[in-house]
DNA sequence: CGTTAAACGAGACGGTACGTCAAGTCTTTTC
DNA sequence: GAAAAGACTTGACGTACCGTCTCGTTTAACG
């Protein structure tokens, strides 16, 4: 049996350092170029250090992801004007504006190619990132069958992901112009089908 | 200006041994595993004639999916029993179906994962492959609209990505179980919100 | 069998042109920079043209020299002034020149590189340049034998190696400073070994 | 700058299996047919092992032999009968006979091949291997002016030369047989030169 | 608080694959 | 039918990183 390392004697100092060398280099060179070698030079670290902490090179570009969007988003929770149609398309703009920035653009594509070819960190993704943002969209959406707004026989997740799910597939496959006026028109054609019965 | 070779000079023979030998590899070993060696020592070709045609290994993966997928997959009309719902149904389950199967899932994956990084090859992925098969599909949410079975004011690519997008994100981020009863609710309501208005 | 080439069928142009590229692109790189491509390429010819008349690169090479050398240094008979030591420091002095001029050094040690590990370029070597050049050597010392001015029981073809010997070792291997004063001092002590005894 | 590797982390095993393994791909082979990677095969090494060391195939080679040939050759001082005559024909003739083995026949030539495109080779080989035994005929010499068997005005290490050129012309070009005979007439053809003056 | 075992930086190691170059062979087209 | 052009298989090149393995050198838990 391999001797597990002890995380109490681990240094935070080489932590952080390899993190942030990862996030630079990721959003200097891309993924494919990125190198343990690389990271490890830029922070200042032996090799062995980041393969003692870290399994692939995946685990700690997405570790370092974590590590820069965690710390802004913890909580998230959508906004509640009272009309929920004017929630979802405040959120759905805001996911395709991040869509179109080129950082987040690339950051997104990496860990999302990422994730095809390792389950593990399809799995953590989930929980720990697209989950909660999801989960803040049911709530509102569950708010919104609460006062009547939506009908209450829906399964509010299923509708999360039928609200996100067309943005995200343009967005990935290049199908379509990614903007705005199409956030709003998936917002309005889900809203009529969501809508309460008479 | 490197020279480029002259297209009439080449070997079919030894294209179709390199494109099969792609194709035989990315399903032993995947994608992460799969190299230009190995292609060109399986295909028995010289490496150099993969590198005269190809810039990638993406691109040489690429070209081997068209190869397989191209030729069954031509016309790809749309069953018409005249119910738009359980036409849909059948399209968006048999989506879900392929998703599902091994071979089809990891290839499918490689080539998702492959264009994030390479625009030129999402650009000829849609128009090759999911341009065409969306295509059909909106070409029935047309017919649907003609014969009265939903709102005529609705724009039928955009309806097609909203159908399709769910399933796609469903599958690719891996965020619940991905089977016919998700596809059938994914008709379900996409189709209420596309019913003609009284 | 494989069918030999007709040579009455031979291109002269393609000849000249391929000796003349070899012999430009020896003094421009080297022997170990010159390829086979590289001729082709510059003497405007297909590589086969170059693989159907000589067997390898150093053939080519040979012929180039031989075609340039051979042009202007058929007939190299000895000075005779009537004092063989006069005439043998003017032609060791003459050789050691020609060592220090660049590039007749540097093609000059090409060949003598080559030739090690081909015995037959060897000896073609041997038979139209440097015999040739030795034995204009040995005649002279054979006119110097028969009017007294050496003994008349040395070999002539010994005592010409004798001469050059000591010239070549020191400009092959570098063991110390090649120049005239060299050539004077051997020319001096060989002499006098080789004067008629008392 | 290239940062220089640390001598002190140098594997010794890794170092002798190479010059042990390229020592044998020589002999076996020959030098042209001498290859890094079959090199770094036969000893078990990794290629960058190599390369991280040694400048060039040539430089590899060279470290190999010295390596044979340092450990068995670091005190060869000439016999000295009180014969001068006998000693240098028994040195020519010890010359002359390595000259006809096989093996060490390759491995000169090999060598003395390679340092004509490397100056700096040849510098080294002076130094460390022609450099010593020319100096110890040299000193065998000057042994030989003291008790009035040379003439004293001599200088001892241009009489070497003149002693080992020949020899080494003859070899080298093969511009006759080389044999103990051949030996025998250099040293005698060369005291007589050399002989006090009455 | 000093001891001491661990984590650390550094980097050499055996490997794999890269993308390039040239070798020598083969085929197609031109003169 | 030789020659030009150039695509082909082969094999070695020298480089980049991989993941493992020592080395000395900090450094932090515990005796």
């Amino acid at each position: 049996m391999t001797k597990a390392p002890d995380p109490k004697r681990r240094s935070v100092h080489a932590r952080d350092a390899i993190l942030l060398a990862a996030r630079e280099l990721l959003t200097e060179a891309g993924f494919a170029r990125l190198t343990i070698e690389g990271i490890a030079a830029r922070a200042g670290v032996g090799k062995q250090t980041i393969y003692r902490w870290w399994p692939s090179k995946g685990a700690v570009v997405f570790d370092a992801l974590l590590d820069a969007l965690g710390s802004t988003g913890d909580e998230r929770a959508l906004p509640n004007t009272g009309d929920v149609g004017v929630d979802l398309r405040t959120v759905l703009r805001g996911t395709v504006e991040e869509m179109l920035n080129p950082d987040a653009d690339r950051l997104q594509r990496t860990i999302t190619a990422e994730i095809q070819h390792d389950p593990a960190l399809a799995q953590e993704l989930v929980e720990r990132l697209l989950g909660p943002q999801m989960n803040a969209t049911s709530d509102r959406l569950r708010a919104a069958q609460e006062v009547g707004q939506l009908a209450s026989d829906i399964d509010a997740d299923l509708a999360a992901e039928l609200l996100f799910g067309p943005v995200f597939h343009r967005w990935l496959l290049r199908t379509g112009p990614l903007d705005a006026d199409f956030a709003d028109q998936v917002v309005e054609h889900l809203l009529a089908g969501l809508a309460p019965r008479a």
